[in-house]
DNA sequence: CTAAAGGGTTAGACAGAGTCCAATAGTTAT
DNA sequence: ATAACTATTGGACTCTGTCTAACCCTTTAG
């Protein structure tokens, strides 16, 4: 992959997604894809609104919440205290260092899940996390 | 297992534990070991505090966070808002109802994970979590 | 050209989980 | 008793995230 993320692919994106793509989406979009990592909702209205203020707390997280129903991001729930957006949709799995918050990815290839068991009747799987929670070994 | 927890049972869990048994700390693992569920602060509070406010919040997060300290508890973080607290230390996994926030266990038996990535350098595993998250498949 | 309608954005008030702090209460050990 | 800890407490505070009502902008209809 790598691709060379601009303004213009994202408009493409958020087309693809049916989303209206608006000047705050498509900075938000730009945000997230462009560095391909994983932030949080803060940090995005942050790279954002850079030079100056340009987009408000309320459209960031309606905008996610958006992105996230739209399928074009996922959340990430690992730290108590806030949410990731992680722009990477294809399946695969995190690290997370517990000391300094960082989250990596893991491909699926390097998990191998084998077996799941059945679940209660009626119910549908919406997603599978693995979390593997690191630290410096020094303890 | 299913054991008949009692207060006295907690005694000595938390002295096995090396955790000085005070009133507020035997009521807090009671209310968390007597229901083997996965239970967030604030329900834990109430429960200690059903008769009358006996506990007061600070010392239930200070306790709680001390029982993870002291490996008599775990952490599970699934729902964005609250950590859930699980008595259950013997390795497991969780399926997790995104509807009702509705927390199962499932056994390590269920799910075979046959391959771990190599770690960063230096790096140790705190704990793999694997969630499966569900809801009801009327969408 | 103007008006209504609809979607999108906004500031700022609000909510809820969790933390901090300085004062107080218990508990040993001398 | 007294000193030295350890544990608990209320309340103020912080931080994510939500809500609301006003406002803006673009499109469509008359």
């Amino acid at each position: 992959m790598q691709h060379h993320y601009t303004r213009d692919n994202m408009v493409e994106l958020l087309r693809s997604h049916s989303v209206n793509p608006t000047h705050q989406r498509i900075e938000i979009a730009y945000s997230l894809f462009s560095r391909h990592e994983h932030l949080s909702a803060e940090q995005i209205m942050a790279y954002v609104n850079t030079r100056h203020s340009e987009t408000s707390k309320a459209t960031v997280y309606n905008t996610l919440k958006l992105f996230v129903e739209k399928k074009l991001v996922r959340e990430v729930i690992v730290d108590p205290n806030k949410v990731f957006y992680d722009p990477n949709t294809q399946p695969h799995h995190h690290i997370y260092n517990i000391e300094n918050g960082e989250l990596t990815d893991i491909d699926v290839s390097e998990i191998t899940i084998s077996s799941l068991p059945n679940l209660p009747a009626g119910m549908v799987t919406e997603g599978v996390d693995v979390i593997i929670r690191v630290r410096q070994h020094t303890v």
